[in-house]
DNA sequence: TCTAGCTCTGTTTTT
DNA sequence: CAGAGCTAGA
């Protein structure tokens, strides 16, 4: 498999080779939408290899999970698993967080602390305003919670803070308290041996800053660094990947100025402006032939970001067809855009042949997908929304995490909290709070408490003092399976005896049974990781090792099937990165896209301009973009107007509709304009307008989707042909039993050999 | 201690 | 409109 150096770089056009064959210096690559800016660092990368440097001095910093999975499994395909496995890939959490558990002792942590998700931090914000008697609606957790993730991406500690500057906008803000807030919140995270989301870039650098021997170590082992998505990074990992590449300066960064959109995590685009402050000795590339897209949504999407002044200037241009213009449609009301979303892909799919999985809809808040879905139900458009409530954020699943997490770290409040009285075991509010305040008192944990209440002098009778030691003595079973059995095996046996799906089985609600497939869900992908570890010569993969991975994954990580014939429905967040051949952006308002918010200043409003700008530049083919003159929000109709973007793209670029109402309209010839519209709406069914579902449909969608394959797991024997859900078409070349259920061998076409358990795989007998 | 039903309130994007 | 929080009653 392994390829020589000029067979990596064969294939590639002039600029993106240059780009490739560069490595004595820093380098900025400057790629705009489309110009194969992945496969650029993966043939670099694969450039490297070829020219001697071994994978484990090659670390590379992405995002997202999916991106670097995506990565990896590119340069597998050039130079072989093996080597490809042995790099440093992935996001900078994950990365991160392996080096800190690995140097955890350096910094006083436990190596197996927990990483607080978002929710958990703010619960834990929540308890802190109570205890110190501010009030809930002027400190609000999500408000509180950014302000301190602000203070830890710039690297201003709790004591910092308080001589920062960022007092005197918490005291404008009348939110003064802020600073002993924080200071509360990092002492409870110690207490919890908790680690937040900011801790795991915050706490690298402290180690990187205060062990310059850890420092080196990890200085010589990175030889070659590159970054994706640089126009992405915060302050803080702007500066981890300062201190890896100090000593050699051999560090690569890709981005895109035009497509940062994420400067509400922190993300400022300053530092890719100034990467050649920086490192003055660096080179710069720019990637800007566009091969995604024709000629007319480059142009339209030039046009727009053109109106933004802070960027670095760059002609990107495509060399494809003209293609169509970009198309904007108008709806009289939010319902009706979805039913001219509906028709308009039913139509275009008629019309060129095309799958429903060459269909995106984009929309800015993820409220906006149900009424899109509604009329996708009643036109039976299949479809899979993205985003909204990841399947990690189910309550049920954060439950049996909770249980997992707590048997791994007893000090863990968060999850304690969580599943002290769920299932249901009569220990209230009043218990609760004597239990806190115990703790509190001796500096103890809560499980501590819980696990010998007389030690502790609780005052609680006789019978709630049983009920919470009975809690404590189920938890310090668990303790004992996490340590020795596989992550599997502890998984289950926590499920089955934590009285979960006790719980869940007492009454066959829809509910009930969709929380029982995704419990059943998560232990697949559980089992799933076990096998991925054993692939990788690890023979007892255990719970905490999966946790502290799944504690970085997203639902956009969560594997679904890559060849599902369905519509995409994503936010615009989401969607970068990504390419459909017909994008249709849905609720190009005012006040939704730009956002109500940002339109106070020009910075915020550029950024939603370039939201805007990823939107479009996600088509191959054609781009739709509608906006509706009247939109429900709050519970109540409000009048809407087309976005001011939409005037922003040159009229060479696009088709209006008749009716439109921006500024383009009084400068617009009507006799240009194709009647199209009007036809459309006369093709809809008004009768059917009314979205007559009952909501729960929505959430169960999941559930209903999951093709369980139990029936047709009796036919399975050696030589069985399947096609996976996810693996692809694959061959049965082994059965063996496994603790009450079959585990099969398959051979796959494009996925190597696996072994699956029968009662989780998903396929279908092809033969 | 639990739950059903009421009122209130707030609205973005997510590693 | 939907979710959170609160209250009354079981």
């Amino acid at each position: 498999m392994s390829e020589n150096s000029t067979d990596i770089i064969s294939d590639l056009s002039s600029s993106q080779k240059e780009a490739v064959m560069y490595n004595d210096g820093p380098s900025l690559i400057i790629a705009g939408a489309g110009s194969g800016k992945t496969r650029v660092l993966t043939c670099k990368i694969a450039y490297l290899l070829s020219m001697g440097l071994p994978p484990q001095n090659i670390i590379a910093l992405t995002f997202t999970n999916k991106a670097a999975r995506e990565m990896k499994e590119r340069i597998a395909n050039m130079v072989g698993y093996k080597i490809a496995n042995r790099l440093s890939m992935g996001t900078f959490h994950s990365v991160f967080s392996r080096i800190l558990r690995q140097e955890a002792s350096s910094l006083n942590f436990k190596s197996d602390f927990v990483i607080y998700d978002t929710g958990d931090s703010k619960n834990t914000i929540k308890a802190i305003v109570k205890e110190m008697g501010l009030d809930e609606k002027v400190y609000k957790p999500s408000i509180v919670l950014s302000r301190i993730s602000f203070a830890k991406n710039s690297l201003i500690s709790a004591p910092a803070y308080y001589s920062s500057k960022l007092v005197d906008n918490d005291f404008f803000a009348k939110i003064p308290m802020v600073k002993d807030i924080y200071s509360a919140y990092v002492a409870k995270l110690k207490q919890s041996s908790a680690l937040d989301f900011d801790d795991l870039l915050y706490y690298t650098n402290v180690l990187f800053r205060d062990f310059p021997e850890i420092k080196e170590k990890y200085q010589s082992i990175f030889q070659y660094i590159l970054v994706d998505e640089y126009q992405d990074v915060n302050f803080s990992q702007h500066l981890l990947v300062k201190f890896l590449a100090e000593k050699h300066h051999r560090v690569c960064v890709v981005g895109d100025d035009a497509q940062s959109i994420y400067s509400f995590r922190g993300a400022d685009i300053e530092n890719i402006l100034t990467f050649q402050q920086t490192y003055p000795e660096a080179r710069v590339f720019k990637l800007e032939r566009n091969y995604r897209s024709t000629q007319n949504i480059v142009g339209a999407a030039n046009s727009l970001i053109a109106k933004n002044k802070n960027r670095i200037k760059k002609s990107v241009f495509s060399e494809k067809e003209f293609g169509s213009k970009v198309s904007v449609l108008s709806a009289y009301s939010d319902i009706e855009e979805g039913f001219i979303i509906a028709n308009q892909i039913i139509r275009l799919k008629e019309r060129n042949q095309y799958k429903w999985s060459d269909f995106a809809v984009l929309y800015r808040t993820n409220a906006q997908s149900r009424l899109i879905e509604d009329a996708f139900r009643k036109n039976n458009i299949p479809y899979r929304i993205y985003g909204g409530v990841s399947f990690y954020q189910r309550k049920e699943v954060k439950d049996v995490l909770a249980y997992i997490r707590l048997s791994i770290n007893t000090d863990d409040e968060e999850a304690f909290k969580r599943i002290i009285n769920f299932p249901a075991r009569g220990i209230g509010d009043t218990t609760l709070s004597k239990v806190f305040v115990t703790a509190k008192e001796f500096g103890s944990s809560l499980f501590d408490v819980a696990s010998n209440p007389l030690n502790f002098n609780l005052s609680v009778n006789a019978g709630t003092a049983s009920k919470l030691t009975g809690f404590a003595d189920m938890i310090q079973k668990f303790v004992n399976e996490v340590h020795e059995k596989d992550a599997y095996e502890a998984a289950n046996f926590i499920i089955r005896n934590s009285g979960i799906t006790t719980e869940f089985q007492q009454s066959k609600t829809a509910e009930n049974i969709s929380s029982l497939e995704n419990i059943e869900e998560l232990l697949s992908s559980i089992f799933q990781y076990c096998e991925a570890r054993r692939e990788e010569g690890i023979e007892t993969p255990t719970i905490i090792d999966f946790l502290s991975e799944v504690s970085l994954l997203t639902d956009q990580d969560v594997d679904k099937s890559a060849e599902d014939e369905r519509v995409t429905l994503m936010t615009i967040h989401l969607a970068k990165g990504l390419e459909f051949k017909n994008i249709l952006i849905a609720g190009v308002e005012e006040e939704l896209l730009p956002s109500i918010y940002s339109t106070e200043n020009e910075k915020s409003l550029e950024e939603e301009r370039r939201l805007f700008y990823v939107a479009i530049t996600r088509a191959e083919e054609n781009c739709f973009v509608s906006y509706s003159k009247t939109r429900f929000r709050n519970g109540q109709m409000k009048y809407t107007k087309s976005s001011r973007f939409i005037d922003d793209i040159d009229l060479e670029y696009v088709n209006l509709p008749n009716d439109f109402n921006g500024k383009a309209s009084s400068i617009f010839d009507f006799s240009q304009q194709k009647p199209s519209f009007f036809k459309e709406k006369s093709e809809i069914n008004t009768s059917q307008v009314l979205p007559s579902y009952p909501k729960k449909l929505v959430k169960l969608e999941k559930a209903n989707t999951n093709s369980t394959s139990n029936q047709v797991n009796l036919q399975v024997s050696v030589g069985t042909k399947i096609q996976h859900e996810r693996f692809g078409i694959g061959e049965v070349t082994a059965l063996a039993e496994a603790a009450g259920d079959m585990r099969i061998t398959v051979k796959f076409e494009n996925a190597g050999e696996r072994v699956l358990l029968l009662k989780f795989a998903k396929f279908t007998i092809v033969e």
